[in-house]
DNA sequence: GAACGACATTATGTATACATTCATCCAGCT
DNA sequence: AGCTGGATGAATGTATACATAATGTCGTTC
């Protein structure tokens, strides 16, 4: 399974061990789809199945709503939000609006060293392409979306807002890549990026990373209703 | 002082009198500028003040967190997050950003009768604004964006993360538009707003919020300024 | 038979007690 | 004298007990 999901690597904030360890075992189950779409997250019956007390689990929730993985239900609890594909075509319009303004932003300061770091990325994803291995070309890619992330971290506003929906979209994108097509399309993307930083103009950065994106979004849309299709089908 | 700071009114979610108290308490103390910057703020020490035990704290705090009003300290509670320019303007750079977009969506489908509403709001603003009766154009001012905010309440995220960085922005605006000069601006910002929406264009639409925004940040950045050499004045 | 109401169950809000970790300070050593 | 290391304290993380609010069920009544 996708390990950028299974293993919830170091973060910088929120420090508890038993928190942390709800945060991530709902997080995988959400990713897993062991919730049912629009089912209810109650506190008590998550502490039974963690082990932990319902404290930590207020936490974890309250972390997850945040991040838009589930919805506050009214009054009662959390419910997992499901994947309507109205959530997931805002996420990744906003994911274009906020990344290309990064990228505009991003534009103005870049340094050459960062250049060829980026395109060290982009020749690796392009080998590994070559190979059809789409593992690498995944990691790679990440890479890159990441190097471009960190980028703005002296704007913690926009950075933490990008790096929640970087998070939260990984388990569209990693299905999205499983498609040579969209491995393809996402290559050529970042090879605008470096052409529009090169270029070294705002306008035309944030302009090459919102059509980025929104080709990204087109890919998880596919992506999304072929498994909604299969999940109508396994139903008896 | 600002009723929209003063008075909590009800929002939608978060369901506690203890915890709301806590939230309003904190809330209206950062606003009257009770903390001093970067003060830390613990949990204990709130309780104690409120007069409720640390689990609403706790809840208020993080929700705090996520408005932006304070900031995660590393591993050790949180901290106020203060008036820094830089902060600021970030603030207000993604609102151009974010609502920017917002209202090229908005172009795409707004009614007649909407743009009527717009207008009444404008109207009165400028009334107010011929009467010098300043706390009037504030209130229809804030009934422009409001609507306008409203118009995108299919698109949960983009709405709540506008809402709440308007909220947060409350501070600057009251007392920019304390300056005639910048009552003026904004309401001519407006003027724009409407012919842009009544052209239709998206693009358009969003250039000129863009803009708006901007005008509205250059006004906070004077504002904050000068709060600021008060402050070292009255330092002894 | 359907509807209303009371009760039981469950879930969340709140409070408090306990555990753990971080920070500070003082003492001892180099 | 300065630095290091441990002890002490305080603040957060966690668990649990209690209070309150909501839901679902069952019984009674019309």
């Amino acid at each position: 399974m996708n390990p950028a999901i299974t293993n919830p690597e170091g973060e910088k904030k929120h420090r508890s061990p038993a928190g942390e360890k709800v945060y991530g075992h709902i997080k995988q189950a959400i990713f897993a789809g062991r919730y049912k779409p629009g089912e209810r997250l109650g506190e008590e019956s998550l502490a039974r199945e963690t082990g932990v007390s319902r404290t930590p689990v207020r936490s974890a929730l309250s972390r997850l709503a945040t991040e838009g993985l589930i919805k506050p239900l009214g009054k009662r609890g959390y419910c997992h939000a499901g994947d309507s594909l109205e959530e997931m075509e805002e996420l990744f319009e906003l994911r274009a609006v906020l990344e290309g303004f990064a990228l505009g932003l991003v534009a103005r300061k870049i340094s050459k060293e960062t250049l060829k770091e980026l395109n060290r990325y982009l020749a690796r994803a392009k080998k590994a392409l070559a190979r059809n291995d789409i593992e690498e070309v995944f990691k790679w890619n990440t890479e890159f979306h990441d190097a471009l992330t960190k980028l703005i971290a002296d704007r913690p506003r926009l950075h933490s807002l990008i790096s929640d929906m970087r998070k939260y979209v990984l388990r569209y994108r990693k299905d999205t890549l499983l498609y040579l097509k969209g491995a393809e399309r996402s290559i050529d993307g970042h090879c605008r990026i470096m052409h529009a930083l090169m270029l070294g103009s705002p306008d035309i950065c944030e302009k090459v990373m919102r059509d980025h994106i929104r080709e990204a979004k087109e890919d998880a849309y596919h992506t999304v209703l072929e498994q909604k299709e299969l999940m109508k089908g396994s139903q008896k």
